[in-house]
RNA sequence: GCUCCCUUCGUCUAUCGGAAAGGACGCCAGGUUUUCAACCUGGAAAGACGGGUUCGACUCCCGUAGGGAGCGCCA
């Protein structure tokens, strides 16, 4: 049978970087294995579910290219079934009646604590009469869990990990609201979308062994376990907002690219020997459970850039251009150089763009980057001549373009071979470098010290726009 | 406090009892060069600590320290 999978989110903001990388481990084992992945919404939090949040996540996992199978199980629909279930154990005697106060439980657990005992509920309802209720209070049902013995969970990350009965109580299925908990409902909801591995974060690796009394209870097949590690903050503490983006459109937001992001978070807990560029073809390939490490990561922002500016550089020129095109509209919310500027697209940018894109595409490392450098050719308008490029445009360089300029016009065939020979044979004529005269030049024609080749920039601007820009600036 | 998990260069990791402990990012140096990149070459950099087991431990066991998670009528 082949595996079905599912990743089950909470709606309770963005689609969290942690989350997305436990999607994509699930969507990679689907793949791998040729099984299915599916997707649950965790809401039955009523209060802190959003369908704003729900929108997110949708979002999130179609950004990077993670389709679900079917439609999202949504799980507040689902009461009355886990309502059934509850019934099925209250009448198997599996299940019981607690009428304990919330006060009653906070004045149990704080002497417990005072008295340095595990934190956990006593089963005092149990075995109790009914009869013996505090009017008024609506009771909550419990799991009768055993109180002996020991829970085994094999899980496929961290290896068999044991829980005493004495650690585990009577958890509850069903609130005074008549309500499933979680933990109730991720048992049913499992059980009934027929889940036969469940790869989830660490953190709810004591809950499966609490969930393992649901299944025993109901007498349902257990699924495999494989509790993955969790990404941590580059200082070693829980991944949070000071360490930056947390939701993974602010990834799109900051530039990276969804095929860089897979890489990086695939390689984050899980690695093939010692590859570190792969495809997601590749990773679907090798991806297994036994590749997964046990140990937390930490979120590396050096790397993942590495790594998008490898993807950068590796994409299809013409896509990227489309790319590149689509964010310069945006530079002014993205990139606070660009903060409160008016964008017009230039009616040349889409062919200046595409030539110069694999020049473009080696000086960036993430798409924000890249749209800011092909924006002196993208853009309408004036050239923005910046401080430091300013600052290059002495007087006698100034007076350089103004010789260099009826060179240029002398140049029959605008090519990349042809405008450097011309150059060179007047840096030779003046005794400059080459560089002392291409300086000046790109200041002229990018308005920036940085850019592609001059010759490139030349060719792509036309010999009209490149001359211009040159006796803008020249003297 | 109780339970569970984790611990190899700064970071991500390879290693599955016998290697000079390998790769990648970052860093440093050099090369190439019209800038910046890209690219190429080289370099510094690691088994938390203490005990065992073994002919032999990074690898297996125990302990210590450090880190993380969980202990809700949240998910």
């Amino acid at each position: 049978m082949a595996p079905i999978v599912r990743f089950a989110p909470s709606p309770t903001g963005d689609l969290h970087i942690g989350s997305a990388r436990t999607a994509l481990f699930n969507w990679l084992y689907a793949k791998h294995t040729g099984g299915q992945f599916l997707l649950r919404i965790e809401d039955t939090d009523a209060e802190r579910s959003t369908t704003a949040a729900i929108d997110a996540i949708y979002e999130g996992l179609r950004w990077l290219g993670l389709a679900w199978h079917g439609d999202a199980v949504l799980q507040s629909k689902r009461a009355p079934r886990h309502r059934e279930v509850v019934e099925a154990m209250l009448a198997a005697g599996n299940a019981y009646r607690c009428y304990c106060s919330p006060a009653d439980l906070e004045e149990m657990r704080a002497q417990q604590k005072a008295g340095g005992l595990p934190m956990r509920y006593d089963g005092r309802w149990r075995d109790r009469d009914p009869a013996d209720a505090q009017a008024g209070v609506k009771p909550v049902i419990r799991l009768k869990a055993p109180r002996t013995g020991e829970t085994l969970i094999a899980d496929q990350v961290q290896g068999d990990v044991r829980f005493a009965a004495e650690q585990l109580d009577d958890m509850v299925l069903l609130r005074g609201d008549g309500s499933p908990t979680y933990m109730l409902a991720v048992v049913v909801d499992d059980h009934d979308m027929d889940i036969t591995h469940i790869i989830r974060g660490v953190d709810h690796l004591n809950n499966a062994a609490r969930q393992m009394q649901i299944y025993l209870a109901m007498g349902w097949r257990v699924p495999v376990f494989a509790h993955i590690p969790l990404i941590h903050g580059p200082d070693g503490a829980k991944l949070s907002k000071r360490h930056g983006a947390q939701g993974v459109m602010e990834y799109e937001k900051l530039g990276y690219r969804p095929e860089a992001m897979r890489n990086y978070l695939a390689k984050l807990g899980w690695a093939h020997g010692d590859d570190e560029i792969f495809s997601t073809d590749q990773t679907i390939q090798w991806f297994d459970l036994p590749g997964i490490g046990r140990s937390a990561a930490r979120f590396d922002y050096d790397k993942l850039r590495s790594l998008n500016g490898h993807y950068i550089q590796s994409a299809d020129p013409a896509q990227l251009a489309t790319e590149v095109l689509a964010r310069v509209p945006r530079l002014p919310e993205l990139d606070p150089a660009f903060a409160g500027q008016t964008i017009a697209l230039h009616p040349q940018a889409a062919a200046r763009i595409r030539t110069l894109i694999p020049d473009l595409a080696k000086r960036a490392k993430d798409m924000n980057e890249l749209a800011s450098n092909a924006a002196p050719f993208a853009l309408a308008g004036p050239l923005p001549v910046d401080a430091k490029a300013e600052a290059l445009l002495k007087p006698e360089a100034r007076a350089l373009l103004g010789r260099l300029v009826p060179v240029l016009s002398a140049v029959n065939d605008w090519s990349v071979t042809a405008l450097d020979a011309a150059v060179r044979t007047l840096a030779e004529a003046e005794s400059l470098k080459l560089g002392d005269v291409a300086q000046p030049m790109r200041a002229a024609l990018t308005g920036r010290t940085t850019s592609p080749g001059v010759f490139e920039v030349l060719v792509a601007l036309g010999r009209n726009e490149g001359l211009a820009r040159l006796r803008a600036q020249a003297r």
